[in-house]
DNA sequence: GTTTTTGCAAATGATTTGCATGGAT
DNA sequence: ATCCATGCAAATCATTTGCAAAAAC
């Protein structure tokens, strides 16, 4: 019996979803489980395009517009969250626990990093500014060791 | 005599330029001069249009492509910083110093943060994974005054 | 049955590119 | 005189939007 704790996994994160969607009177589609599902899955940051690909590997036909409004749909819900715009590409990140990214300036390749990093004196700077409800997110900058070889 | 240490700050600015661009080999064109003379006057992060818009005033003619080219060579030669890209717009940053940035969901809008941050662990973290020369910012995102009012 | 969601195709908006002319050296 | 930088127009790329058809409720 292989994948169980997978199978696990996707049932759970159904649920999860299927609930949300329904406390807030919006529809269970196939579309939303599998691109819910996937990017938990994959468990790291990704850009529609590639979760697009992800996705239609188990659930063919899928459109990217529909990607994006789902994208946009799980922010909302707080199952995702938006790490920023790297070469032009937004990117998604399913980890919701505290962790920050390294982002090669060459390539646009993003890494986690699990340092911890202490932002309380800046989000109290930016309420002061009226920033509601902030959160922060460290991005280290620089060239990956693959860039750095050509 | 107004302006006495404006006009000083615009003669320190054309000439730190025009040496960096001979050392390497490259041409001072009015247009450079008037474009780092403008975002160094700006003193604040801006986008390729802003920064267009405030050259055209004492430069009329400046293409968007050539702010666009200036800025990447300027940030080449460590005169600025490239922020990040919010809403879509890539924002350039004269500051040189540490300092951190709030992020309007809503609207993009962008505030500095003086609040200090130690980065150095998450920087070690990054070169243990290869990033060469990484650099750290930190992005506080939240829904800023104005956008909550309306 | 009604209303939302989807997929398609087209629109948008920032940034980049190709190429001929003008300008800096 | 040489070669780089500029301006223009067109191309590109990610993301968004309008709308008719399909699916969820």
């Amino acid at each position: 019996m292989p994948n169980s704790s997978s199978e696990k996994m996707t049932r759970t994160a159904d649920r999860q979803l299927s609930q949300a969607l329904r406390d807030r009177g919006q529809r269970v589609t196939p579309q939303r489980l599998a691109i819910h599902r996937t990017i938990r899955e994959l468990d790291t940051h990704v850009s529609a395009e590639e979760l697009l690909g992800a996705v239609e590997e188990s659930v063919p036909g899928v459109s990217l517009p529909t990607v994006y409004s789902t994208l946009e749909l799980l922010e909302e819900l707080g199952l995702i969250r938006r790490v920023g715009s790297f070469n032009g590409r937004a990117l998604f990140d399913p980890r919701l626990d505290p962790h920050h990214h390294a982002v090669c300036s060459r390539c646009g390749r993003v890494d986690d990093l699990e340092a911890p990093v202490d932002a309380a004196p800046a989000l109290a700077e930016a309420r002061r500014a009226g920033y509601a409800e902030p959160s922060a997110g460290l991005i280290v900058t620089g060239v990956c060791a693959a860039c750095r070889r050509s």
